[in-house]
DNA sequence: CAATACCTTGCAACCGGTTGCATGTCAACA
DNA sequence: TGTTGACATGCAACCGGTTGCAAGGTATTG
C-alpha cells in the first residue's frame, strides 16, 4: 500500500544527496576518491532509502558477476555435500556466490549446464567430470575451469588420491589370506574409478592375487545390492568397492541372506562417507573432500586473478586407510 | 593467439547478418515477430560466431535474473542434500539457476546471505529459518520468499509434519512399558523443534508418562554423544531424538559403554537421513525432503508469476513412522 | 485504383551501474 | 601575485541486451 517506490537507484540517491550519479557509484566502490564528508552524506541517504546496488548492472559494466558454478554428479551422494559446503564457505569469504547444479552423472547434462552457466559465472568448478579431455580443454579456453578428481593437463585440478590406501587394503586382505578378491567398479569413465582400479590391480598382480572386476550400474546402495549374486558366484572371498555406498549395499544384501561380514565376506569401502554408520563399521579410505572443496575454490580464485599465465596447477591430496571392522580371514 | 574476438555481442551478429541489433534480439526472444528466413539467417550467423547472450545485460533490461537462492542451515547435514537436489532439478526444468548457501545455523549469517542474494535472484527458498517472524515478513515484502519447515502466516511455506509419527513413537514406547522418556531437543528456535517437542509432550501428558527434555548443542552426532551422561542420570529408559544424527550419536556413545540398544535403551530418531545405515537400524520418521524441495521450488515459481495477490499458500507433508530395531521393553 | 490492414524491420531510448576525461577549487610554492 | 599540482566532483560514453514506436512494403478490399 505505502511504498510503491521499488528499489532506489543511484540516480535517486544522487538527486537526494545533491551529487552526480558517478559520485554515488564512487562512494561505494572507490570512496578514497571522494571527500569523507561527501561519502558520509551519500551513504546516509543510501541507508535511508534502503539502497541496494543492482548486481546485474554492475556485472554488465564491469564484466564481473561475482559468481562461480559448482557442478557435481549427484548432490545426494553423501560424498559431495562436505565438499560443496567447504567450497561455498570459501567462496563466500571472497564475496563470491556459488551456483550449485547436479548433472546426474550424465555427460550431456554436464555440457548443457556448463553452457547455461557460462554467461552467469566467472568460473566453474567441475567435480568428477564425465566430459572428454579435448572438450574440456576447449571449454577451458573460454571460461576458467578447475577440476576435482579429473586429471587433464593444462587445466588446474585437485585430485584425491585413494590409490595408496586401496593398495594397503589389498595387502591387508592378502595378509589375512584372501586369494581372490573383487573390485566393484564405479562409473567407468571417471578418473576416480580408473585410478582406483589401476591401483588395486597393480597390487593384486604384484602379490599374485586373482582380481575380479565387477561393474556396477551406479555408485549407489541399490547397485551394490544388485551385484551380490555375481560377486558370490565369482568365488571371491573379499571385495573392495568403488565407494561406501556400493559397499554398504553389498553388506545389507549379504546380511539379508544371513551372510555375516567379515565372517563370510570381507568388504572394504572408499571415501568414508557413510562408513562410520554402517553395521559393522566399514573399513574404508579417509574423506578428504572438505579440503578438496576449499582448495578448488581457492584455485579458481587464483585462476580468475591471473587468467593469462599458462595455468597448470595440480594439487594431490593423500588419503588414509581407516581400518574398522569389515576385514577378516577368508571364509572358505 | 588466434581469436582475440572475445564473446560476440548482438551488435556483431547484426552487422554480419546485415540486420539491426533489435532483430537479433528478437530472433532469440520473440522469433514469431520476424520472418522465418531472417530468423534462420541470424541464428546461422550466431551459431558461426558462437554467440551466447549476456545474461547480465538481459537481466538488466528485463529485470529478471533467472536465478533463485536456496539457503540451508547446514549443507553437510544429510537431511538436506536430497532436498537441495530435488529443488535444483525442479528449478532447472523451468530454466532457472540456483544459488546454494549454508548459513551455518546462524541467524546473523542467514540475514547477511539474504541481503547478499537479494539483488541477484528473483526469489529465495529458506530452509528452517532462524529469523524472527517480523523480520521475515518485512523481507517478504521486498523479495519473494518461500519457507520450508517454518510457519509464518502470509509467507508461502511447506511444512514436513513429523508430529503424528512422533506421537505414534511415544505410544509405541508406552506400549512397551516405558514410563519415563527423554526428548533430545534440536535447535530451540526452529519451528521443527518446537513442533516435534509439542507433539511428543502432548502424548506423554495424555498417557501420563514422564517426559524429560534434554537440549543438545547442535543437531549433530557429536552433540548426541555429549548428552548421554545427562540422559542416563535422568533415569529415562527410552529417548526420542530431534533427528537421526543425535540418535546415532547416542547409540555410538552407549555402545562404547557396552550398553546395548534396544536392550538397555530404546532410541527413536527422526527424518530417516542415516537411520537405514545405523547399527542396529534406527526406528525413525520417514524422509519427505525430496518432495518438500520440489514443492518449494514450484511454489516460488508460482509466487514469481503473481506477485501481487496475497499469497498465503501452505503445504503440509505427512510422514510415517518407520519401525526398525531400536525399540524394546525398558531395561530396569 | 485508392484506401486500409498487416507484416517485417529499423530507430532510439532505456535498464543501472562504472569509468576516462575534463573542469573547477584551493593551497602551496616561487 | 602568478604558476602548479593535488584533490574533489561532474559529464558523458559505455556495458549488451530489450522494447515501444514508427516506417516501409506488400497484400487485401471496396
Amino acid at each position: 500500500m505505502s511504498s510503491k517506490s521499488k528499489v532506489p537507484t543511484i540516480a535517486q540517491i544522487a538527486e537526494r544527496a545533491g551529487v552526480a550519479r558517478s559520485s554515488v557509484s564512487r562512494a561505494f566502490t572507490r570512496p578514497e576518491l571522494l571527500s569523507t564528508t561527501t561519502v558520509l552524506r551519500i551513504k546516509k541517504v543510501a541507508e535511508e532509502l534502503g539502497y541496494v546496488p543492482n548486481s546485474s548492472a554492475r556485472a554488465l559494466s564491469t564484466g564481473k558477476t561475482g559468481n562461480i558454478a559448482f557442478l557435481v554428479p549427484d548432490v545426494a551422494n553423501p560424498y559431495f555435500p562436505p565438499m560443496i559446503r567447504s567450497a561455498q564457505l570459501a567462496a563466500e569469504n571472497l564475496d563470491y556466490c556459488v551456483f550449485l547444479a547436479d548433472f546426474e552423472e550424465s555427460r550431456l547434462k554436464e555440457e548443457k549446464l556448463i553452457e547455461r552457466f557460462a554467461g552467469k559465472v566467472e568460473g566453474v568448478i567441475l567435480i568428477s567430470s564425465r566430459m572428454p579431455e579435448e572438450r574440456l580443454q576447449g571449454l577451458a579456453e573460454k571460461i576458467p575451469i578447475v577440476l576435482v578428481n579429473r586429471d587433464v593437463p593444462g587445466i588446474p585440478r585437485v585430485l584425491i588420491d585413494a590409490g595408496s590406501s586401496l593398495k594397503q587394503a589389498v595387502r591387508l586382505l592378502a595378509h589375512q589370506g584372501h586369494q581372490e578378491i573383487a573390485y566393484l567398479s564405479g562409473p567407468s569413465v571417471t578418473w576416480t574409478n580408473k585410478q582406483r582400479q589401476a591401483a588395486i590391480s597393480m597390487v593384486t598382480n604384484e602379490l599374485g592375487l586373482q582380481l575380479v572386476v565387477i561393474p556396477t550400474e551406479k555408485p549407489s546402495l541399490e547397485s551394490g545390492q544388485a551385484v551380490v549374486d555375481q560377486m558370490i558366484s565369482s568365488g571371491v572371498t573379499g571385495a573392495i568397492a568403488f565407494n561406501d555406498l556400493i559397499a554398504h549395499g553389498i553388506m545389507t544384501e549379504l546380511s539379508s541372506r544371513a551372510l555375516a561380514v567379515p565372517d563370510s565376506f570381507s568388504i572394504v569401502g572408499c571415501d568414508s562417507s557413510i562408513s562410520p554408520f554402517t553395521n559393522p563399521p566399514l573399513t574404508s579410505v579417509s574423506n578428504e573432500t572438505t579440503e578438496a572443496g576449499k582448495i578448488a575454490c581457492e584455485m579458481i580464485m587464483g585462476v580468475l586473478g591471473e587468467m593469462n599465465s599458462k595455468n597448470d596447477q595440480i594439487k594431490v591430496l593423500e588419503t588414509l586407510l581407516i581400518e574398522r571392522e569389515t576385514i577378516g580371514p577368508p571364509c572358505k
